[in-house]
DNA sequence: GAGATTATTTGGAACGTTCCAAATTTTGTC
DNA sequence: GACAAAATTTGGAACGTTCCAAATAATCTC
């Protein structure tokens, strides 16, 4: 009793009751006396007892543990989304598993391996590249819900929640066609991924319904990240006919496109209009504020975890296959009208 | 057999030996015949045995559990600081829960309740304004090491990784004296913290050495983000004597700086010198580049995290005070020296 | 106040692992 | 091939909880 934990049983000795007891009185079971309820609550609180939810677990196999696992942490983006789901698994009394992995397959093998054995009742994850849809069919097949989140996986049997990225990159492209643009570039992302694919079909798209032709040379890929950006408006200024806008892979991209407009003595904004995609939380108060898609992470963080802990309580696992709303937030990257700005540059 | 999962037992059934047995090739024990071992492992592949560590920890009492809390996790500081400890956690075979406080303590004392009663058996954390020392005395009382990172906590006993703020602002302070700049702002910050406290302590020290007389006027307290950075140049602007140059208290006070010195058409870098603090990952790729102190939050995070680990193992729950050394990095936004500027001006 | 109800409490027996002490097998020695 | 020594294997008994069936206590009914 002095040395190791306190232990239901040396709270029923303590409260003349039997560990029956002390456990329901734990579970906050209805069948308990009130007055022995009170008695027993107060030798926990005087004995500084602490739940042992390891030992609970063994015995209900029912953890109040999650998993999450995303691709890279240090995107605001990833982070934002890490936050929502905590927000809602922490509410609902979970505790969550998070791991990072950097956009190693093997690395999100090692983690999601070592979250099963832990016990998770469920998994949230934003997969690294390449990942193979099969990966978490021994997931699946224990009866442990996956949710798949930001980039979709053909093939894959499981729930998942992606943005609507052919409608985003779609309203981008409408947007700037709306200015007066007519050259304008896609810029950035890594082009063998499904979600590249699928905000270039929405680009295409739009540039379609508005009668410009399609030109490949204004696709340029590169890392989807801020020295991706800077790379991209290098190459597209190398065109003999510039592009006088871009819709850009993600608002990181974005960025990057910025500097390199400044690096080349054009303003983003006045010279030429960006729109990035994401909405990540410095898009706000960039200067100039950033034109993008607004995909609110933290909310799709906050219902892609309503999914996971729906389906565990549910007991059914069942996939799901949600696409989340995507919306245009002007701001003053994308500049005015071309008319005006020409006008304003002549004048 | 077909139903429930399968157990270590399952696994002495099939390869014919007993469960000790299983457990000791489970553990690596060298004690076991290499032809058993091969047996076994073969049987553990074959049945798809997945090891439960809940039940292991149970009659082990040592789980491969840290926790690690941060009060936002939205900023891209705590989010590499946790890659950082995700890292070498992850490679030492443990698993950490994440929790995001959002600096409310409420929150961050039940998630600290909940890691506990999930067994974990170490705790990194960085704290939620306004955290009493007394806080985490029941953790290390139960012998928990538990690791303070980034805002200390004066008088608690615990272990604390604290970069050198002290030295950095004054490192900042002197580089901009010897470019010639004697009116130097600091910017950013809520004044009832013991970073601030730091901060503001090696930028009074240095001002002294240079033989500044320091100026209250130029203490411009604000919220530690971009907004506040804004709303820092715009109070600081209103002095009669203006400032020439400013240490933010952090990077994202440094960039809502140059975003506020933009507003006023003066370009940061060339009409007025910024000297941030933490070198978060977008210090280097903004536009211009921001001269800053690196704090190398990814790497705070790996010390932090072997740190605890080290104490883990040792089994000694002895407090260290690490200060984690800083260095200048000077990039653009500091500017050339003074005269240099003043010529270019005039020319 | 006896019998029937209802409310409360209670000992085991799990859960899946590790540990211990002891049993068994193998190897070595002469 | 008998004995000792070393190597390997093995049954229980934990660990701290929950569940079940059954026991006990309290209340009601006439």
């Amino acid at each position: 009793m002095s040395k190791g934990r306190v232990t239901v049983i040396d709270i029923a000795h303590a409260a003349d009751v039997s560990k029956s007891t002390v456990s329901l009185v734990l579970q906050g079971s209805p069948l308990v006396n009130e007055a022995t309820r009170a008695k027993v609550n107060a030798v926990i609180r005087e004995l500084g007892y602490v739940y042992n939810r390891g030992a609970a677990n063994l015995r209900q196999a029912k953890s109040k543990i999650v998993g999450i696992v995303v691709n890279d942490l240090t995107n605001s983006f990833f982070a934002e989304l890490a936050v929502g789901v905590d927000m809602v698994v922490q509410s609902a009394g979970y505790v969550q598993f998070l791991s990072n992995t950097g956009e190693s397959i093997d690395r999100q093998r090692e983690v999601v391996a070592s979250m099963r054995e832990h016990g998770i009742s469920g998994l949230i994850v934003s997969p690294a590249r390449g990942t193979d849809a099969a990966d978490f069919k021994p997931l699946t097949n224990a009866g442990i819900p996956v949710v798949i989140v930001v980039r979709n996986i053909p093939g894959a049997k499981v729930s998942s929640l992606v943005s609507d990225n052919f409608a985003g990159a779609s309203a981008a492209v409408e947007h700037l066609v709306g200015l007066g643009h007519r050259r304008i570039s896609f810029m950035g992302g890594f082009a063998n991924t499904a979600v590249f694919a699928e905000r270039l079909g929405g680009y295409r798209d739009a540039l379609a319904k508005a009668g410009i032709t399609f030109d490949d040379e204004l696709v340029v890929a590169t890392a989807p990240s801020r020295a991706g950006g800077v790379e991209a408006v290098g190459r597209a200024m190398l065109l003999a006919d510039k592009p006088t806008a871009a819709v850009c892979f993600n608002d990181a991209v974005a960025f990057g496109v910025c500097d390199g407009l400044r690096a080349r003595r054009l303003e983003p904004g006045v010279d030429f209009a960006v729109v990035g995609f994401d909405d990540v939380i410095e898009a706000e108060s960039a200067v100039p504020a950033l034109t993008t898609i607004s995909v609110d992470p933290q909310g799709m963080g906050r219902r892609a975890a309503q999914l996971l802990l729906k389906q565990i309580n549910s007991g059914k696992v069942e996939a799901e296959a949600i696409v989340s709303a995507v919306r245009l937030v002007v701001r003053q990257s994308s500049g005015l009208a071309l008319d005006t700005t020409a006008r304003r540059a002549v004048s």
